[in-house]
DNA sequence: TAGTGGTCTAGACCACACA
DNA sequence: GTGTGGTCTAGACCACTAG
C-alpha cells in the first residue's frame, strides 16, 4: 500500500509554471526519500484531483521527471521511482595481458568476475570501408579494407553494451578474427599471435543520449544517456591495430582509471 | 531562409504513434543532414498544416526530438538543430608534475594549451565533516573533518564544470588550500609541499542526466547529460590525500585516457 | 471490471523575438 | 503587429494491468 507522500499546495504567487512547480514537489519528495526507489507515485487522477489541475498539466510535470531519469511509467500499472540497478565498474587493468593468458576476453573474465552470467549476441562480421574517424586512428587509407565484427553484450540476459571493432585486413586475415568465436583470450590474443605485440590503448569517451536504435538494442529506459567510447589499440611499434566503437547504457557502468602522477 | 525539409506524410496504415510517426521524419532529415545543424525546424504551425493534426501532436514530436539533444526550442524565434560546440579533450596526463612545476593549475594549463580563456568562479572553502562515501574514499572517520573548495570553470565565459574538493584538515591546514586562491601550482603542488608526494589517481566516471541546480550552474540545454567524475589522489605511501567531485558538461568534453597493455 | 497510463483534439491566453 | 513557442483547459477514446 502506498501511503500519499504529502505534496504541498501550488504557491499561487509564484510565476514558476504550474506544471514545473509539481514536478519539483515530486521531485524533492523523491530525494528527501519520501518517495524511495520502487514506490508509486500517486496517479494522475490523484494529482489532478489534489492539485485541481487539467491531466495535461500533471502529465507535463511526470514528463520531466521521466525525463531526467527519476521515474518510469508503466502502463496500466502507475508511474513508479526509478530503482537503480548495482553497476558494474570497469577497471583499467581490464586488458592486462594475464587475463588474455588465461584465455578469457575481457569482457568474460570481468563479467564472471563480479558474479555475473556473460553472454554475447548478434555477432556479425563483414569486410568494409573503414569510415573517415575509424580511417583516421587506424592510420590508413579510405580506400584500405577493414574486418568490421559487430556485437552486443550481455549479463544476465540484459544487454548493456554494443561494439563494433574494426581490424586492418592484413592483420585480421587468415586468422580466427573472422570466425564468430574467437578463440581463447578473443581478438587480442589472435593479433598477438599474428606478430604484434600490444603496447597500450587509448579510450576516448563522450556522454550523450541515445539514438532511437540503441534505446533498442540495449533497452534503454527514458533518461537513461549512454557511453560512447572509441578505443584505439596500438602495437609496440606505435601501429593502431584496431579500433573499437562501443555504445554502453550508463546505468550499466561505472569506468574507472587510474593515472600516474609522473 | 530556411528551405521546407519536404517531410513525407503519414503513414495511415501503422499502428506507431502518429507523434513518433512526426518525430522520425525530422530526425530522418536531420541524420540525413537535410537539416542541418543550426538551421531552423519548420514552425508548430507549418507542420500543423503539413500533417494535418493537433498542436499537442506537433508538440509531442518535438518534445522526443528536444529530449534526444537533437534541437533547441528558442521561446518566439523557433526550433532549431542543435549546433555541437567544440569540445575539449581531456587527457590524461593532465595532472603530470611538469605541468605542477610550471606553476599551472591543470584546467588552467590544459584551456590555454587549447586557446580558450580559462576562468574559475564561486569558490567557497569551508570546513566539513565527510559524506560516508567521501569518507571511505579518503580512508578516514565519518567525524574526521575536511576542508571542502568547491568552485566552477569557464572557458571564455561559458560554465562547462563543478568541482569540489575535500582534503584532509591535517593536510590542508596552515597552506594555501586554505586561501581562495591556491598558489602556483594549485592544491596538487601545495600537498606535495607539505611532503605528500603524489603517485597517482584514480577517478570514477558516471553519466547522467543533471539534477535541477546542476541544469543551472552549468547552462546545460536540454537532452544533455553530464559526466560525473569522482577523483581520488593518493601519496606515495597509499594515503589518499585528496577526493575531487566534478560535475561536466558532456557536451563540453572528450575524456581521453592512455591505459598500458602491461 | 475498474484503474492506470497513452494518444489525440480543439480550443484559449500568454510571453518573447523581430521587423 | 505578426509569428513564434510556453502553458493550460476539458474533454475523448484506446490499450494495458490487475483483481
Amino acid at each position: 500500500m502506498a501511503e500519499s507522500p504529502s505534496l504541498p499546495d501550488l504557491d499561487p504567487i509564484s510565476d514558476r509554471a504550474v506544471f514545473r512547480q509539481i514536478a519539483d514537489h515530486l521531485r524533492e519528495a523523491i530525494e528527501r526519500g519520501q518517495l524511495a526507489e520502487g514506490d508509486k507515485v500517486p496517479s494522475e487522477a490523484q494529482l489532478m484531483q489534489h492539485y485541481g489541475v487539467a491531466r495535461m498539466t500533471i502529465r507535463n510535470a511526470l514528463q520531466v521527471l521521466q525525463s531526467e531519469g527519476l521515474t518510469v511509467a508503466e502502463h496500466g500499472r502507475g508511474v513508479f521511482v526509478r530503482s537503480h540497478p548495482p553497476v558494474r565498474r570497469l577497471a583499467s587493468d581490464r586488458f592486462a595481458r594475464r587475463h588474455r593468458e588465461q584465455g578469457k576476453a575481457a569482457f568474460i573474465a570481468e563479467t564472471e568476475g563480479a558474479g555475473g552470467k556473460p553472454s554475447v549476441d548478434s555477432i556479425e562480421i563483414t569486410e568494409v570501408k573503414p569510415s573517415p574517424d575509424v580511417a583516421e586512428r587506424l592510420k590508413i587509407g579510405p580506400k584500405d579494407r577493414t574486418v568490421r565484427r559487430s556485437r552486443r553484450y550481455l549479463i544476465n540476459g540484459q544487454p548493456v553494451e554494443t561494439a563494433i571493432s574494426y581490424i586492418p585486413v592484413e592483420i585480421a586475415k587468415g586468422t580466427q578474427i573472422m570466425q564468430p568465436d574467437t578463440g581463447p583470450g578473443g581478438i587480442y590474443a589472435r593479433i598477438e599471435e599474428k606478430g604484434y605485440r600490444l603496447d597500450h590503448f587509448v579510450e576516448d569517451i563522450k556522454s550523450r543520449m541515445p539514438l532511437r536504435d540503441e534505446v533498442r538494442a540495449l533497452r534503454l529506459a527514458p533518461g537513461v544517456p549512454v557511453f560512447h567510447l572509441v578505443r584505439t589499440a596500438y602495437a609496440s611499434d606505435g601501429t593502431p591495430v584496431e579500433v573499437c566503437d562501443t555504445v554502453m547504457s550508463s546505468d550499466a557502468y561505472v569506468l574507472s582509471y587510474e593515472l600516474p602522477a609522473r
